[in-house]
This record gives structure tokens, sequence and C-alpha cells, in this order.
DNA sequence: AAGACGGGGGG
DNA sequence: CCCCCAGTCTT
């Protein structure tokens, strides 16, 4: 009897049917669903869908990634963000040529020793890959447990973790895995929705503790909203004879190593007002130059501005221009670089500087 | 346990 | 405009 089928199963069945042609679906090469999955860490499938067939297109293998540079992997990597994944993937790839003969180790725990890779890529690799029993939960698959079980607990509590990691690896003896991992995911991101849940077409409502509460869309339980800073940002765009000036961001942290124009942050919080723009554009005019090398420009021209959100902190960009030429034997060659103006996309950019970019190469 | 780390979509 | 989104590593 139908009714009395698994709910694995039921879900199986939905998957099969209603699941979205994705490009890593139709692979089983277990080097291209590890890039989709760590492109899909806290991105959304759309966004990977832009990135994705580029990057396996210049980058077939795990030999090939492995032989490319740094700069190469993250120029492909660019405007993705947490740019972090990126390297950490071509560090892992070095590694499995290295020390696994380019072969992706069909093993949890050695797959899991690679940089980069978590509980939830090795459980995604290795089910989807593998079809070994490895649960991969993601936030997915967190929100479908608590509400299957109507568990009043965050996304970040251990104990709706604890809870889902069991739900999966119960249900993976029921289902072959590669189907299960992908069919708990996908209904975690097609109907059992964060807002608005489609529980009229979910193959799992018979037995939702949440749904029938009719109350899918409390679980799990809001987390409480974090403070966001925000941060004014004075750019200078210094166009020279011989290009724009440029530079390249610390080894470590925000937006490590990427390239920006020279700039300078107002306090968090800070909204200043024209006394203080000016102010601040001075000092940054000062570090670039060096105290007193160039003389300071009486006015400034906003040439270009966005907006940029991280998820602790908000970027207002102004860009400044002064069109007076300089000297560069004033220019500090360790910390600044003048790069030809028609090949600055070359340099890898976060987006908020492609942004600004477009706006001020039509100038 | 908490914070750092990008970027985009939806209401 | 404001709100939401949860993977991995570090401290």
């Amino acid at each position: 009897m139908a009714s009395s089928a698994h709910p694995a199963h039921t879900l199986a069945v939905w998957y099969q049917k209603h699941q979205r042609r994705l490009p890593w679906r139709q692979t089983r090469d277990p080097y291209a669903i590890w890039v989709s999955e760590t492109m899909l860490q806290q991105t959304r499938v759309d966004t990977v869908r832009l990135y994705y067939p580029a990057f396996l297109q210049r980058f077939p293998t795990v030999q090939h990634l492995a032989a490319a540079s740094e700069t190469e992997v993250l120029k492909a990597w660019e405007g993705l963000g947490y740019y972090r994944r990126a390297r950490h993937l071509h560090a892992a790839a070095r590694q499995v040529v290295a020390c696994h003969h380019g072969c992706i180790p069909a093993d949890p725990v050695q797959f899991r020793a690679l940089p980069g890779v978590g509980p939830y890529t090795a459980g995604a690799v290795m089910s989807i890959a593998f079809d070994l029993p490895v649960p991969a939960v993601d936030g997915n698959v967190l929100r479908v447990t608590a509400r299957w079980l109507g568990l009043a607990e965050t996304a970040a509590s251990p104990r709706l973790r604890r809870q889902a990691e069991a739900l999966a690896a119960a249900w993976l003896r029921e289902v072959r895995p590669s189907l299960l991992t992908q069919a708990l995911m996908e209904l975690g991101a097609t109907v059992c929705t964060p807002r608005q849940p489609r529980c009229s077409e979910c193959p799992l409502r018979p037995g939702c503790q949440a749904a029938a509460a009719g109350r899918a869309e409390a679980f799990p339980l809001p987390v409480a909203p974090r403070v966001r800073p925000h941060v004014w940002v004075g750019a200078l765009w210094i166009e020279t004879p011989l290009g724009v000036v440029v530079q390249r961001r610390p080894e470590r942290g925000l937006l490590a190593r990427l390239w920006q124009l020279p700039n300078i942050e107002g306090e968090p919080d800070e909204v200043p007002d024209a006394r203080r723009r000016f102010d601040l554009l001075q000092t940054l005019w000062q570090q670039v130059w060096g105290a007193g090398c160039v003389p300071q420009p009486a006015d400034w021209d906003c040439c270009a501005a966005d907006r940029h959100e991280f998820t602790h902190r908000t970027w207002t960009v102004e860009v400044y221009r002064c069109s007076r030429q300089e000297s560069l034997a004033c220019l500090d060659p360790d910390k600044y670089e003048v790069y030809p103006r028609d090949c600055l996309t070359e340099l890898t950019w976060p987006r908020v500087y492609q942004r600004l970019l477009a706006q001020l190469l039509r100038l």
C-alpha cells in the first residue's frame, strides 16, 4: 500500500519526478560534484549556475585545477564570494594529486581531512558521488527536520543538528544515498522553503508535525538578528598617463588578496558630513603620496558610489576623482601599483569594485 | 560558543 | 528599504 511506504521512499519518488535539471546532476564525476557542492556553500543555485560550467570547462579535472595558479582560480571565482572556498579547493586539489594519485578519496574520513571540506561537503560528496550512507546536513535539511519533527529550535541549535543527522542517517538506509541526499535538499529548496512553504505540494505532509499544527513557517525558530555596523569608505580614482593607481588587499581577512582602489574607512556607524569626508580624503591622499610630497586638492569630485552588504557590516563606497596629474615618483611601490586603464578587468575585484569600475570606465 | 567571511533574492 | 539565508575555519 502506498500509504504505508516509508517517507524516505515517498520523498525519493517525488524527487525523481520534480527535480530541477541542474548541470551538476548530469554527472557522476566526484570532482565535478565536489566543485558544485563547494560553490553551493552559502550560495544560491541560480548564482552557481552562472559559474559552474565555466569553472569546469577551465579546470576539467582535479589535475587541471591543481596545476593552475591561485590567481587563475580566483579569477574564475570572482564575484562568487567567500573567496577562501576557492583557495581551499585549490589547495585540496593539490593534496588530492600529491597524496591520492589524483583520485578523490571515497572515504569520509580521508575526504573530510581536505581543506575546506566540512561535515556537510563530506556527506554530500560521499553520498552523491559514491552512494555512501553519510548524512549531508545543510540549511535545507535542518529546516525540513525541524518541521517534520516539530522541533522548536533555532537553525543553530546543536540539538536540531543531531536530530537532522539522525533523520538523514535513518532515511539513508531506505533509499539509495545519492537519491536521498539530493531529494532532502531539493525539497527544502523548492517546497519546504523558509517562508511560505508549499505544504499542499509536499510529499512529506502526511507525517509532518509542523504542517499538522498548521505552523510550518514557524520552524525553525528565528535567530536573534545581528547588528551590522555601517561603514563609509572613500576611494580614489587616480588616472595617470601610465594607468590607474590600484592596490592589493592584505593577505588575510576580508576580501583577502583581492584588488581595490586606494581607500579609507570612517568609523563604524559614523555618517560623515562633508567636512569629515574631506578630512578623511586628505588623510588618504597623504597615505598614497606621502606627506607633503604632492599638493592636496582643494575639492573632490565624487564620480561613482555604491553600497555593499556583508554579513557583518555594510559599506557605502564613494569614489573621488582628482583630474590633476601627479608625478608617480612619490608612490610607494610596495603598497600601490599603476595598472593600465583598459586592463583593469584582468585583476580580481570584489563585487562592489566591479560595479564601481563599470561606472568609472564609462567616464 | 561565537565571530569572520560575500553576495544575492524576496517582500 | 529592510530582512533573510547555516558551511567552514578560527579563536
